[in-house]
DNA sequence: CTGAAAGCGCTTACAG
DNA sequence: CTGAAAGCGCTTACAG
């Protein structure tokens, strides 16, 4: 009885067929593969044994002797949330033009956790795709198995050893920026990234080097925040209670942009007249909130794609002979969140000159 | 030099660690695997070899010798979007504790891409998660490699040979419509979902029910959604447009409803004292759209988890002996979208006896 | 056109 | 404690 429900189950291989069709394994796996120079009889019976059979190849033998998987392995930093998504939706698309299947792993923000996915990935992909902002290029080249092709999204890139592709951070926060005033903003905040996030400093020092240039502030409010909409809602709250005369704020990003609006709202402070505010990514839920946001679009899906494309590349040219860098510039989207009629709903703070009353 | 190239991007197997450690094959692997039984000096030597040629194991080939993988196969209908989003995030989150990989794989909605997606999977996953609301369980079971343990997660499910999960979409529907009415709603519309899918045909046949009965409504307006927000956006438009007397909406899902209202609004309708909306998952940004969306929640991520959990057991506890199906209730949850105040700001078409003028 | 054999990179009884 | 050998399920030169 045990053994009947063992055999029942047993998944049948490449060698079952071979024997229901009363020929080789060889030829049953020329057959199943469709190549040339199999007579037409074999390949028949073959196939009806596999039918029969209901036999499913066993992927991981056949890239073992291949030495190919068809599969592109994805480490990223989450993989969920607006922006991981439309990364991942970019490379989706790409990879499934060509017939390539996803393994996504996450690093959940430990260095321990990104040296063991990358290494997981050995023999089972063709080629990875990292998006690692926190970690440096050292790290990331120690882990990585030596001879799997890699383009690496959004990092502190080292030129030279892997292709890589990237966001023009600083151009972004000064266009970012640039809006804000041209809004007739004069008092300009930062809702800055995670430290030791590449994207996040770039963004930051970019923005500090505008509001210098451009409102002579060389000591700006900067609110350290972590891309959560948490952070937004805080900041937000801070910025409501603070009277400090802030009129513009320019965010890492827009999840937490748009925490940040909520909680201006909610606490009657109104967008874009009191406070404009601009965000970073244009997530897709940018358009549908209330004001809608006004943000430095990035096209997170085709980045991933890129990526994907760079990546096929380097794996069909063999060693990247000419190891590319791409940046993309984000352009400014102007919505609701920072068009400012001129006329504040409250007057501000500073104006009174008693501020922390 | 062509040859010393690819020596030196030649990734090391473990019989190179053996020969470097000078023990043999079999040795290397037991201290490589912590097993017990090496000798310390032999452990040493072979650690420091691995270390020496930054030595990578090569997960295929292990685990064809195993059997595991440490893999979970996930297929859904779609890798991104708010809902797909958070699927994957319970799901990643109940696999990491168990230091368990993910190779997720879409179905880009066509059968035959399901059936590949599906067959892929094979000698490369230990277990799999499968959410199909689109196909019945005889194309499911048929297309599953025998042998590999699986849940389905939100399907047509076939009670008996997979364990499932899924949600109470006849409850849920039927919560919705009696809140709405509770708000005072006289006539409420249906956004409904994709011909096919399981949940949405589910959400509508239990919408169908309840207006029947609670508002004697036997043929209520259902417009043909997709589950995107273009299409919530289409179905605002028209509502806008048609002065139907409709004064609530129950979407089948949250992005159809956030479309739909911010068509709404753009055409001058209030929500929620003209029209109340009521979505379906409650799907992160819910929250943050104005006005917040009233909702019926279903812990999406929690659903993703609990998917996971059930087949880490019907992975442990062999072929499944009761197959499990577990059903998530939705809970409604309150937002701004539905509490009327009783003010409408615009007079009902319908009271005015010309519609379509 | 076909089959026997070697090999992909591991692990694990089995002897010693 | 250690090593030689078989085996996981495939593919692919190599002979015939």
């Amino acid at each position: 009885m045990r053994e009947r429900i063992y055999l029942a189950m047993r998944t049948s291989t490449i060698r079952d067929v071979a024997r229901t069709a009363s020929v080789s394994v060889a030829s049953a796996s020329r057959a199943l593969n469709g190549h040339s120079g199999v007579a037409p009889s074999t390949r028949k019976s073959v196939l009806e044994a596999a039918a029969a059979l209901n036999y499913v190849p066993h992927l991981g033998a056949r890239s073992l002797s291949t030495k190919r998987s068809n599969t592109i392995g994805v480490v990223l930093p989450d993989l969920f949330g607006e922006f991981f998504s439309e990364i991942i939706r970019g490379i989706d698309y790409a990879a499934h033009r060509r017939g390539l299947q996803l393994l996504l792993s996450n690093m959940h923000g430990s260095e321990r956790e990104t040296a063991a996915a990358l290494r997981a990935m050995r023999g089972r992909v063709d080629g990875l795709l990292v998006m690692s902002p926190q970690l440096d290029a050292d790290v990331l080249s120690h882990n990585l198995p030596r001879g799997l092709p890699a383009v690496i999204m959004n990092g502190w890139i080292d030129s030279g050893r892997y292709a890589s592709i990237a966001i023009d951070n600083s151009a972004g926060a000064h266009a970012a920026v640039t809006h804000l005033v041209a809004q007739g903003c004069k008092v300009i905040a930062h809702l800055a990234g995670p430290e030791g996030n590449a994207d996040a400093q770039e963004r930051a020092l970019g923005f500090r080097a505008a509001v210098a240039k451009m409102l002579g502030d060389r000591d700006p409010l900067i609110i350290r925040g972590d891309f959560s909409d948490e952070a937004g809602v805080g900041a937000g709250k801070l910025l409501a209670a603070q009277h400090s005369g802030v009129d513009g704020v320019f965010s890492a990003n827009d999840v937490m942009a748009i925490g940040c609006m909520t909680a201006l709202l909610e606490a009657g402070v109104c967008v874009p007249d009191d406070v404009a505010v601009v965000g970073f990514d244009d997530v897709p839920i940018a358009r549908y909130v209330t004001p809608g946001l006004t943000t430095m679009r990035v096209h997170i899906a085709e980045l991933g794609e890129r990526a994907l494309d760079l990546l096929i590349t380097t794996i069909e040219t063999g060693d990247a002979p000419e190891v590319a860098a791409e940046l993309l510039t984000p352009e400014l989207v102007v919505r609701a969140s920072s068009a400012r009629t001129g006329n504040p709903t409250i007057k501000k703070a500073r104006t009174f000159g008693n501020k922390g009353e």
